[in-house]
This record gives structure tokens, C-alpha cells and sequence, in this order.
DNA sequence: CTGAAAGCGCTTACAG
DNA sequence: CTGAAAGCGCTTACAG
């Protein structure tokens, strides 16, 4: 194995190539599969890379040509599921091309954001996909632009000069309100929480348009804490309004979960006291008793998604900037009933 | 901003230097905080820096220097939240360290996971942290060794003579079978799932000794099925077995979901009927009603001890394999109760 | 198909 | 503190 002597200095393109009788130029035709080399010549470089242990240098080649396979992804909560499904979607279609995925968190935070896309630029990533953190100011748009930052807004955007994947939430919305108003709900909660970006407030504008459509009052809505864990103790808030709902629409599968383990607590019986409908289904909203109606968003496609936007993007840099909203799905399960 | 001229060409470490009259050199020293440079040459450079809008080109510098400022991240499922807060642990650390880290999915596939980390060493990783994929042959650790790359194992291991940070399954075994047996339970069984792998096998392991222990039968080993989907619907599996069980334990926090959901479409209450008791519980464990009972392991916690040891062999290759392994946390909550 | 050569952007002795 | 120079491992015309 010779491994010590091996780990002294590495072996490079020229080793092999001399190893194979052939010169570096040749090697590097081999390596990148070129036509221009006659098949001999091709098997014996690659038993000769095989033979030394060659280990491509993609840093080295970076160097030269301006590409360095790997795309940065950076979300603003790395543990919360939704985000996690998110990243399996990009990290399965960027794999799938060779290249290589650097993720980072930024907490919601846009200083350590600005620091992340710094750095970022530093290992000369090929392109970012941003789940914008909220109060990104619409500037950094231009400065992504300046930069010459191949980059796609994921769920949330800063501005439309960027390309950008998300969910038509207010048609999410329309979906839930209309499903809960053919059950016979009249006052209907909306559950929201956690900062405020533009996902944020498009969900919260497609109920308001929704209620009022249906000349519902459009006005219940309530923030809930941000950590899962409080969200069930804070459950009385639904209550302390002046119209007591008999349902709640919910910002996301988070609040869901807080809320139908909060309602029961009450002693309520969600599904035949209480009406709720989730957003954003997860994996495990099937686990979840009762099950949830929820309208759900697909955050592994939308990941695929904007990694496939992105793949054209650094392929294709003058592409006018696309925006791709997909469309959400209502799953009736056992959450809602007519209201008492 | 001239941002069309800056882009043709991008500004070098050299251009920074002119601009600034010193030379490439100290521009260098300046980039990496020197103490050799005096204030006033430092202030000007940096001000070079800013007014060309330069960007370090970190892979540049690590061909000549033998640092990446990577790292890798290989977990078998990404889409599992159990791991998202691994990972979130990992980025955590890593990144607080100023470098970056690269993200892969093996899908519990070794031939998968020899690719990636192939790809890991093309791009010049300084590292790698590696849950490995079921199967993985110990013989991976030889290969790594004679690589010369710094590897740490967590939450699964292939050989001892690597780093390891895991759990201590075997004693959590003991915490849950303990307690149920304080409660009066005899029949107790172990419903596990999915590949098996060393934590799979300290956890079955750890679940007999214990039963053994308090002369309990140790066989009423149960496997469901992989996806969480389906779990529930085999739930009857527990009471197919010749003896009934009263209580069970939980492989993981999918099964929990699983089975808790499963009990409940049978119409059994959890805590009164059947006892339930979870392995591994994260955020969202908090939200199920009842609350499960569970043997926590602190994924989050884990992700940063593992980074903090993948750091360290990176400083200090030379170190004897350092094995940490966690103690769990039984946390009662509502799932148990006495047998009927 | 192949060889010699230049160059990507940095770091690192070395001599001053 | 600074300048000139070599070199990290690759790719890419260019001439043959």
C-alpha cells in the first residue's frame, strides 16, 4: 500500500501521466473524458490513476477555469423539519449533477446572512439558493446582481429581479377558508407567528381575502410564541378574543402541532369541538391524532426545484429572471367538523 | 459602482496591493492579521480592499496552503428531523470556526457513500464527519487511515480505531425497561425498524440485558415497517405475538409517532391501556398527546461534541482515537402507567 | 493525439 | 516591514 510514502506528497496529473507514458495535457483529456483520446491511450492513464491513487484536485482546477462545483444553500432554521425536507430536495438534484452543496443556517439573522454570503463568495461558489432571512433589505438583491451571483430565492423573496421558487400561499389560504366555510365556520382564527417576511405576509393577505370574499370578519387574527413549546400553553388566546372562533387556520405545521396539542389539553376534541387545519405538511403530520387537514406545501419538489432554476442559471447567467409559484394541495383528513 | 468593469476581471490580491503601494506580500500578511505589519500599512490595504471590492479566494490560497476550510457532512437521511438537528449541531460548530461545511445524503447506501466521499476528497475537505450508512464494511476505516483523512463516526461506528461520538443506547435501554418495570410491567417489547447498524444492535442488545437482568423475557423483539407511513397500520403486530405485551419500547422517535398513532386508531389510550416509551426525542416530541415518555439523546448536542473532536484530529492529527459517548435522559411524561 | 508553456490567485521563505 | 521569485495542481491554446 505504501500509504506513508503516499501521504508525503500528493500525486498529481503529472505523476500519472508519466506513469502512463503520456503528457500532462493528455491526462487532463482523460480525466475530463474528452473524444480527442484514442481508447488505449484513455484505459492506460486511468489504470495509472488507478494504480497511484490520483485524486482529482478540484480546487486546483477551479483555478483555471471559473467553476468550482459547489453551491451554497442557506436556510434560516436548519433544525425545523420543513427546512430539513427542503435542503433533501436541493441536495438530491445539485448531487445529481456532481456538484456539491454547502449549507449554512443564518437564524433568521440578515448580519449573519451578509456574513454567510461573504464567505460564500470567498469559496467561489457557483451559485446560492437563500431562503431570505426575514427584514432582508431588497438592496441585497442589487447587490446579488452586482456581484454576479448566480442565485435563486427560495419560499421567500426580496425582490423580483432574482429568480424565485415558492407556494401561491394565498391560494393555500383560499383553499383552507372555503373548505372550513362549506363545513357552515363563520369565525374562523388565523394562527400566526414567528418574523415576518414575504411568505409571511402573503398567507396572512390570502385570509384576509379569502374571509372577505365570503363576507367573513377577516380580523382574527393572532400571533402565538415562536418556540413549539409554547405554542400549547398560549392555546387561551383563541379564546380570549371577543368572537370566539370555531376554527383556526394555522401558519404553519408548527403552530398546528402546538395548537392541536394545546386544544387538547382543554378537553376539546379537535375534529368534533374544534376545527383546525394545518400548513405545510411534514413527514410526520400522519402521525399526528387526529389527523390533520392540512393544505400542504411539498418542500422537497420545491427544493428540486429551485435547484434545477439554478442549474439553468449559472448555466445560462442572462436568463431574464423567473419566478415559479407552485401550487398548494388541500388533504381533508379528520381536523375539521361542522361547528357546535 | 463600475460593477460591469469588475466583474470582466476579477480584483486580485496584486491589484489590492498596487492600489494600496505596498507589495503582494504584505497585502498577504494584512489578509491573514500578521502582527509583522505596522498600523498604518494595514489601515491603507484594507481600505484597498474595500474600495476594489475584493473577495479572498480561499482556493487559491489552500493550493498552496493544505487547508480547504471545508468540511463534510455525511448523514443517511437528511429528510429524518433526528438529523437535521444533528446537523445543526455540526454547522453550528464548524461555523463558528470560520469554515465551511458540505453537506451529503448517503441514503443509507454504501456505494453512495464510497462516492461521496470520493467527491469529499476532490474537493479538498479538511475533514468529514460520517454517520455511516448501514453495512458500511470496517474495512472503510483502513481505507480512511491510509487517505489520511480526518474522520469522526457519530451515532453509528465501523471501528474503534477512528474517532467516535455516539450514545450510550445500552444504558438509555436499561433507563426505559427500569422504569417500566417499576411501574409492574413484565411483558415488555422492543419494536424496532429500518437497516441495522451498531447503534441498532446496542439498542436490541442494550433492551435484552436489561429484561435479563430483572428476569424478564427478553424476545418480544417486534419489526415494523421503515416508513413512518406505515407503522401505524402494523400496529397489531404488537398483539399478534403469543404473549400480549403491556408496555413497549421504542426503537426511535418515528416508531414512537408510528405506534402512538396506531394505539389511538385502535381506541387504546396510551398511558392508561398500553404504556409507550420513545428513544430519541426531538423538538416536536413535546407537541404529541400524550406527551411520550422517552429516552432523549440530544441529537443537537451530539452534532457540536462531534464537530468539536472532528476540529481537534483536524489540529492535531497524531491524537490516539478519542471515543465520547453520551449518557441519556429519561424524561417521564404522560405515555405510561401502571399494566391492567 | 502529444509536448512545452503560460497562467489561475494565493503563500512562503529569502534576502534586504 | 518589503520585493522578487517559486510553486501549489490543474487547464488551455498552440504548434507539431
Amino acid at each position: 500500500m505504501a500509504s506513508e510514502e503516499r501521504k508525503k506528497s500528493r500525486v498529481t496529473l503529472l505523476d500519472v501521466a508519466r506513469h502512463a507514458n503520456v503528457s500532462r495535457a493528455t491526462a487532463s483529456l482523460v480525466l475530463r473524458k474528452s473524444p480527442l483520446v484514442g481508447n488505449a491511450t484513455r484505459l492506460r492513464v486511468e489504470q495509472a490513476m488507478r494504480d497511484l491513487g490520483y485524486v482529482y484536485n478540484i480546487g486546483a482546477a477551479r483555478l483555471r477555469v471559473e467553476r468550482s462545483q459547489i453551491i451554497g444553500a442557506i436556510v434560516p432554521n436548519l433544525a425545523n423539519p420543513f427546512f430539513a425536507e427542503l435542503l433533501s430536495g436541493i441536495e438530491e438534484v445539485i448531487g445529481a449533477t456532481g456538484k456539491a452543496v454547502i449549507l449554512a443556517n443564518s437564524g433568521d439573522q440578515v448580519e449573519r446572512q451578509d456574513m454567510l454570503l461573504q464567505r460564500m463568495r470567498e469559496h467561489g461558489v457557483d451559485g446560492v439558493i437563500l431562503c431570505p432571512a426575514a427584514q432582508t433589505s431588497s438592496t441585497l438583491s442589487d447587490q446579488i446582481t452586482d456581484w454576479g451571483m448566480p442565485l435563486v430565492q427560495v419560499l421567500r423573496h426580496i425582490s423580483l429581479d432574482l429568480d424565485y421558487v415558492g407556494v401561491d400561499y394565498a391560494a393555500g389560504m383560499h383553499q383552507a377558508v372555503d373548505y372550513l366555510a362549506s363545513l357552515g365556520h363563520k369565525k374562523i382564527a388565523f394562527a400566526a407567528h414567528g418574523p415576518i417576511h414575504s411568505a409571511y405576509q402573503e398567507r396572512v393577505e390570502g385570509f384576509r381575502d379569502a374571509m372577505l370574499a365570503r363576507n367573513l370578519d377577516p380580523g382574527i387574527i393572532i400571533r402565538f410564541p415562536t418556540q413549539l413549546g409554547e405554542i400549547a400553553n398560549a392555546t387561551h388566546l383563541l379564546f380570549d378574543h371577543e368572537t370566539r372562533p370555531t376554527a383556526v387556520i394555522c401558519f404553519n405545521h408548527v403552530v398546528a402541532l402546538g395548537l392541536s396539542a394545546g386544544l387538547h389539553d382543554r378537553g376539546l376534541t379537535i375534529g368534533r369541538d374544534f376545527s383546525l387545519v394545518s400548513f405545510d405538511d411534514v413527514a410526520d403530520a400522519e402521525a399526528i391524532r387526529p389527523k390533520l387537514t392540512s393544505v400542504s406545501t411539498g418542500p422537497v419538489t420545491i427544493g428540486e426545484m429551485a435547484a434545477r432554476l439554478l442549474v439553468d442559471r449559472i448555466a445560462n447567467p442572462g436568463l431574464q429572471p423567473r419566478h415559479v409559484v407552485k401550487d398548494t394541495t388541500l388533504h381533508i383528513r379528520q381536523s375539521c367538523g361542522r361547528p357546535n
